[in-house]
DNA sequence: GCATATGGGTCAGACATGTTGACGTATATA
DNA sequence: TATATACGTCAACATGTCTGACCCATATGC
């Protein structure tokens, strides 16, 4: 019934034709708030089965990437996750320690270590993964296949050309 | 040319008639990947500006948030904000002390604060507001409104039942 | 009017996550 | 051989969050 966040297209009509790099305050608010409180509300249940193991957050995408892209280094972990080499090394070197990820030589450079999840490591993903699942399904089938697509579009929008083909990345040679 | 995000309708359709609440791995990836560098990224521009007054995230949505419905309370902000009042307690002081906000005794309830921006703290929260604007702008331009108004009901379904009055009352009485 | 609940503030101590800066070591590459 | 790169590490620090324990002022129910 009177869902609050019902699209009015009476309402959407008003910014078209209007300067569509100068959009329509309630627009650009309504994206920002529902962005901040979805984001966070998805992460909550993945930080409740972090907490369980004594886990953070920057553990959770660390272990994401690696299972997202075995045998991926060091240097790109760094770069999906923007955090200084310092950061990272904590983390790693905590996963490490708990047995939930292991680390091989490169093989054509010899200087990289290769990432990869562990049986344990890949285990405790698969339950956090879950949570996005429960999250991201039950989302995705409220608002329709038409609406993830745009949910996508405008995602995409909002990261940097430049950052795209690194996101493209994940996709492909996956494992 | 070769957008790396296009969507695929016929890698789509592999999902449709499968089970909702099951839906394929990659799809789930997918919008967990858009959503943490969708989002990372539109923040990115915000601390920079934070930074530069030594601000941090937290003050900006607290900022943020009193821009949004000005006589807010501290019980209200902290909903919002999903903190304790201890963490809140340090950074209203700080945006008080600062000369960015203010506060009066609520009139119904004298044991409530009510919070205002200044206009110096106005001016900074419609600084950091124009780095949201310029980010999601892009993106919805590029998108369509289409595809804004699908990014808006995934999101929406991201969020518990419960939490969803909350965010509406952000639009009504505003101001 | 008194007991209790609520809105808000505060002190102390802790933890997770990030930062800069400076080095060190092993391996690639020109 | 000289230089660049991939990775690791030590130290010091900033920020934002938490828990727990209190306190005060004001509303509210009886």
């Amino acid at each position: 019934m009177s869902d609050p966040y019902a699209i009015d297209s009476q309402d959407r009509s008003a910014s078209i034709g209007a300067s569509p790099l100068f959009l329509r305050e309630d627009e650009i608010r309504r994206g920002a708030e529902l962005l901040y409180f979805g984001y966070t509300r998805l992460t909550k249940s993945i930080d409740e089965g972090l907490a369980e193991q004594g886990l953070g957050r920057a553990h959770h995408r660390a272990l994401y990437f690696i299972a997202r892209k075995p045998d991926l280094t060091v240097g790109e972990l760094l770069k999906f996750l923007a955090i200084t080499k310092q950061s990272l090394g904590r983390v790693l070197s905590e996963l490490s320690s708990r047995g939930l990820i292991e680390t091989r030589t490169g093989q054509v450079d010899r200087r990289q270590k290769l990432l990869r999840l562990t049986s344990n490591g890949a285990a405790l993903e698969g339950e956090l993964f879950d949570a996005l699942r429960k999250g991201l399904s039950r989302a995705y089938t409220k608002a329709g296949q038409d609406s993830v697509s745009g949910f996508w579009r405008v995602l995409e929008g909002l990261i940097p050309e430049e950052d795209l083909p690194m996101i493209a990345a994940l996709r492909d040679l996956k494992g």
